[in-house]
DNA sequence: TAGACATATTCCCATATCGGAATCTATTAT
DNA sequence: ATAATAGATTCCGATATGGGAATATGTCTA
């Protein structure tokens, strides 16, 4: 097998750090596909391009506008990945207030046993 | 140019969902690589070669016991990745919350204008 | 010293990239 | 209808992948 298509789930599609860079810049703004190709400085070919992986894994949604394409970043998509990431805060908190955190939340996210 | 390698920064690196599985794993729990095996039910060359990827972004940290190699998540690691996707949360929050979170907040933290 | 045991690394290969260049499609303007 | 404008798609090539199989390395034990 190889390497999982970057349209498998946001994870891989966010790998790439040119789509990031498109997120944020759509994130509550839309806009034109030639927005970001003249704020980001790509070609336009590669912007279309990261643009059709966004949408596959419905990191953004479009819209037509006349002959311009108006994208925007649906950040609902993005709370998954937060979810994730949040999961290993008890982790990285320092110790004592881990212990504070123990005693509000009910358990932890990852089975620690067997 | 193709693909960037996973070992390029944490975003990469946790595109593979094995690796995922795997950091889930050590969260807060130091485990040898045979154990890992046995709990993912992954092949022994599979799982040596996803822990070098981690190590690599220094998600996992190791260290040696005896003949065995001892793997631990390193969870200070993923904290920008947590931190990158809550910027977001403005976005997602519902528009109450949201407007609540402004005056709370100093601003947001991507450029919305040019 | 010769195993045995726990991991790591190398080799092979089918696959999926990403950028660049060229081309195609859709919509508006003349 | 024809041209112009905005994007999308296709084709190319160099590269990195991840699994499987085989092999290598390092440590403990008899």
């Amino acid at each position: 097998m190889s390497r999982a298509a970057t349209t498998t789930d946001v994870f891989n599609a966010i790998a790439e750090s040119r789509r990031r860079d498109i997120l944020s810049l759509l994130a509550g703004q839309e806009r034109p596909v030639g927005d970001i190709v003249d704020m980001l400085g790509m070609e336009q070919p590669s912007v279309s391009k990261h643009l059709r992986v966004l949408r596959d894994v419905d990191l953004v949604r479009v819209r037509r506008e006349g002959r311009q394409m108006l994208y925007r970043t649906n950040a609902e998509a993005i709370r998954p990945l937060h979810e994730w990431a949040g999961g290993f805060k008890q982790y990285w908190r320092h110790q004592l207030q881990r212990i504070k955190e123990r005693a509000e939340e009910k358990g932890p996210p990852f089975p620690k046993e067997k």
